[in-house]
DNA sequence: ATTGACCTTCACGTTGCGTAAAGGTGTATA
DNA sequence: TATACACCTTTACGCAACGTGAAGGTCAAT
């Protein structure tokens, strides 16, 4: 039987740029070549790339191929178990490298959930102060040492997800109550859902909801400048517009 | 601090090619160039150096570290993870690697032992065979039925390297014989030598040694033409020369 | 004669540098 | 100041095992 190249290649699943790489560096040449210049191959060439395609899956270099089997005193039995040896030595390189990338996932998650946390709580903490600095006085003063004791406390043991969670609520909140103030009327279902949108937000940082709570810290939206300037800062009336859904929403008012 | 390509590359444990490399493809530029050409590297390109150097450790393409460097946005932990991935696909790959080679040394090895066991074992049936054909009923008148069995046992227990160094001694014996034949003298010390040479061999075929048989043998060297003619090939007289050598050896003859 | 499949050689690209070659620069010393 | 010597520069080939064209010739059938 005779075969072209690309029939040779076809039988041994392997591409014409292939053999004619091997017949380039001496491992497999034609039967004979036509005087067309294309090369023909016999039984003999299927067998012997059959024997070279076998120590390539073994993942021996050509080189070596060729050695093997162009001497049939090479040591073949020598050759297999330097083969292991250097296999077996790449697996420990190989081990070595994934343990090291593993230590490095294993720090660096440890580090960014470690910088952070580190971030996040100084946040939280700088988050307090500046409360504290601002209205600490005041509010503690209208509201129970507890109640404030209560939501830092509850604040520092938020988690990330929480926290974020929580901003998010936030956010909600304000861009509801913008839309709602545009209904004008703090009863509107949408004013409403700002109204408790604003009770689950606060829930994040009260341990507890009290309608009462709730009313009176509506009340201080309106009655404290700071807070007001927040609420009134995209739409002058917000705050007394939350307010009134609130108190609303609370029961307190119709 | 300012490093000319040399000293970075010293400090980096580097060539200075890899560095001029590495700015080839964009990953590291110099902080400046001199008129003259000269490279010039601050602070900042050793540390960045320092990261290529670990990602590099962990086997990551240069490709990917340069994406990880320059871009911060790059997600690192995914390029990790991914990387940690491609190396666990590498080990599988290497495992089924190594795994075929042992298997193909396993199977080489036993179908070499195999055969060669094979070749073997048929070698030495034959050759109790020819034995016992050729010589069978004039050696088991001349020696006891019980010897020629324990030694055509022994020829049967005998493991590859014995058989070898059985092979060994004869053709040793023979060099040596015919060696101590040009002496002319049977007590000379290589005749000598000769006959212990021969006592040796025999031993590996009987299981006990006695310089009767011994003598024995040595004179049936002599009367049996089919063994005279052996050791009388190449020098006719040889197998006489055995005789007397092995005679003296015995201290039958002086 | 023309098509379409197949063949040929030549040659560049891949990865991460090693290793020259040919020639300019910096600095210490005779 | 000349010179030696270490250092610098760019350019470019080489490595392994092919992939992927490009440019052009061959074969068999229509």
């Amino acid at each position: 039987m005779e075969y072209t190249i690309q029939k040779l290649a076809r039988i041994a699943g392997i591409s014409t740029r292939t053999l004619r790489y091997y017949e380039e560096i001496g491992i497999i040449k034609p039967a004979r070549i036509k005087s067309s210049g294309y090369r023909i191959y016999g039984q003999a060439e299927v067998n012997c790339l059959q024997q070279v395609l076998f120590y390539k899956e073994l993942g021996f270099k050509l080189e070596v191929i060729k050695e093997i089997l162009m001497s049939p005193s090479f040591n073949e039995a020598k050759a297999l178990k330097e083969h292991h040896e250097k296999l077996l030595d790449k697996r420990k390189q190989l081990d070595l490298l994934i343990s090291n990338v593993e230590k490095t996932i294993a720090l660096k998650e440890g580090r960014m959930t470690m910088t952070d946390q580190e971030k996040f709580e100084g946040f939280k903490k700088k988050l307090i102060e500046e409360n504290e600095r601002k209205y600490g006085k005041e509010i503690r003063e209208k509201y129970s040492e507890d109640t404030i004791n209560k939501s830092n406390e509850k604040l520092l043991n938020m988690t990330q997800e929480e926290y974020e969670e929580a901003i998010r609520l936030g956010n909600e909140v304000t861009s509801t109550l913008a839309e709602a103030f545009q209904t004008g009327d703090p009863g509107s279902d949408l004013a409403q859902k700002a109204a408790d949108l604003h009770r689950q937000w606060l829930t994040h940082f009260w341990g507890r909801y009290s309608k009462e709570a709730h009313a009176g810290l509506a009340q201080m939206y309106v009655d404290d400048e700071r807070f007001r300037v927040y609420y009134d800062e995209k739409q002058p009336g917000t705050a007394e517009f939350l307010r009134d859904a609130i108190l609303i929403y609370a029961g307190v008012k119709k």
